[in-house]
DNA sequence: CGCGATAAGTTGTCTGGACAACCGGATGAC
DNA sequence: GTCATCCGGTTGTCCAGACAACTTATCGCG
């Protein structure tokens, strides 16, 4: 390693940070290829394990990416700072589902065009829905009205909602362990609302009154939304928090 | 490599699993540590390189931690799955700042204890507060009516936030620019609200209907609340939408 | 008994080499 | 002109070995 003076860093890293400069100043430029392994290892005189762990480094954070028998692209010039807000399940999206449980008012079959929501897919699709209200521990009045829809497929699950078992357990848990899928993504939209007429009642507030209404979509593996819930609460007796955090530190 | 049959999977990668559903199983207990590496090499009959890139895999999704000089210790017996919601800046949190101009109504200075809002830190503290209304491109009504608040030493930058190269930016990038900050984590915490008097007037909506309140604190370094946004959107005019998507495969 | 030095054990970095597997371009056959 | 095959170039996996750097335990001395 020819260096003119001794450089506490791991040589990988040294070649990390001198492959990052060029990246940067555009001697290598987004969407073209590094040199080969090989090259690089001339270039730095040093071996082809170190430019690997080099590489990798360079990879971990977004900045190239190798492809077996075509070579390293440039992915990124700058290391891409990320806020971050991340969940151990999506239970916690919710944020209030321990300690609550579920009434279960009605369950029926609808067809998405008839829905006060807009169900994604063909409008001529059925769905299976459950509306119920969630209660915290303790409390007379309702902290949510919700409607939940299922494809016709997983609508089988709404068997356990009502039981003990099924009470502080989320519709899409159930339909995971049931019919073994995964929840890749979870689209929600939140909105004010005023909340009207039977919903008003059902959640015992003034007909007229501020609400948030809270819509997610569930999507399984290939897109498919496999269910959408719809919750609307009283602004009084519930809000919102999220905490993002700032990811990546550089090389 | 004693196998019975032939295995497509990379050797490294069959090390892992196997570690990995000894862990599960509590062979190796969390907590506890694993063999050496020159250990797991005579189990597995495989150099120390393979047994390595075996441990990375694994110590890449928070399984285990390798600590030098002492050995590898077990974190987790199970891979955590998370769900992830991640932003290249934070005005991406905000939404809809893209096409919008700010109007500033007033600049003031204020005590905490006095704010309409609860500020951090001491009551008696000052910030400096800057109220105005968000406009989106070629619309009448304002998207938000809202309030700025800055501990006083970042609140020069209210300067930049009325001319047309600060209409775009989020005052935090502003105070970020100027001060050389970097903001760690915004908190942010939506509730449905009532609008009325003032409030509603300058946003152009009846007294008493909806809005989405959306309250965001930003913090910079040691936890310090730097900034303190308060945002009021008419109900019809915004909502809130956000995507998480499951991060982390099994390996 | 306490402290410092040394030794043993362990992970981290690095070299060199070899073969497998992938990819794209060139060439040949129909 | 199109498709299949081959070849060269490139990354991915794997082995073996060596030394550096860290951590803990042990030993020796005051």
């Amino acid at each position: 390693m020819p260096l003119g003076f001794p450089d506490k860093r791991p040589r990988y890293q040294i070649v990390a940070e001198a492959l990052f400069d060029d990246i940067r100043r555009g001697t290598f430029p987004v969407g073209g290829h590094l040199p080969t392994e090989a090259q690089i290892c001339e270039r730095f005189a040093v071996s082809r394990h170190t430019v690997r762990e080099a590489l990798r480094s360079l990879a971990n954070v977004g900045v190239v990416s190798s492809q077996h028998g075509i070579g390293t692209q440039v992915t990124s010039d700058h290391i891409q700072e990320r806020y971050v807000q991340s969940f151990a399940s999506i239970s916690d999206l919710w944020q209030y589902v321990k300690d609550t449980r579920r009434e279960c008012l009605a369950l029926s079959d609808v067809v998405a065009s008839d829905a006060r929501i807009a169900l994604p897919g063909d409008p001529g699709a059925p769905w299976r829905m459950l509306e119920g209200l969630r209660y915290m521990s303790g409390k007379p009045e309702p902290v949510a009205w919700t409607q939940v829809f299922l494809l016709p497929r997983y609508g089988d699950v709404f068997d356990e909602a009502g039981n003990d078992a099924g009470n502080e357990v989320l519709i899409y848990a159930l339909v995971e362990r049931r019919h073994h899928i995964v929840t890749r993504r979870v689209r929600q939209t939140i909105t004010a609302t005023m909340i009207e007429g039977a919903t008003a009642a059902l959640l015992k507030v003034e007909p007229g009154s501020c609400g948030l209404s809270v819509l997610r979509e569930y999507v399984g593996e290939g897109d498919e939304v496999y269910e959408v819930t719809w919750s609307v609460h009283p602004a009084e007796r519930y809000s919102y928090s999220m905490e993002v955090v700032l990811a990546q530190a550089p090389p």
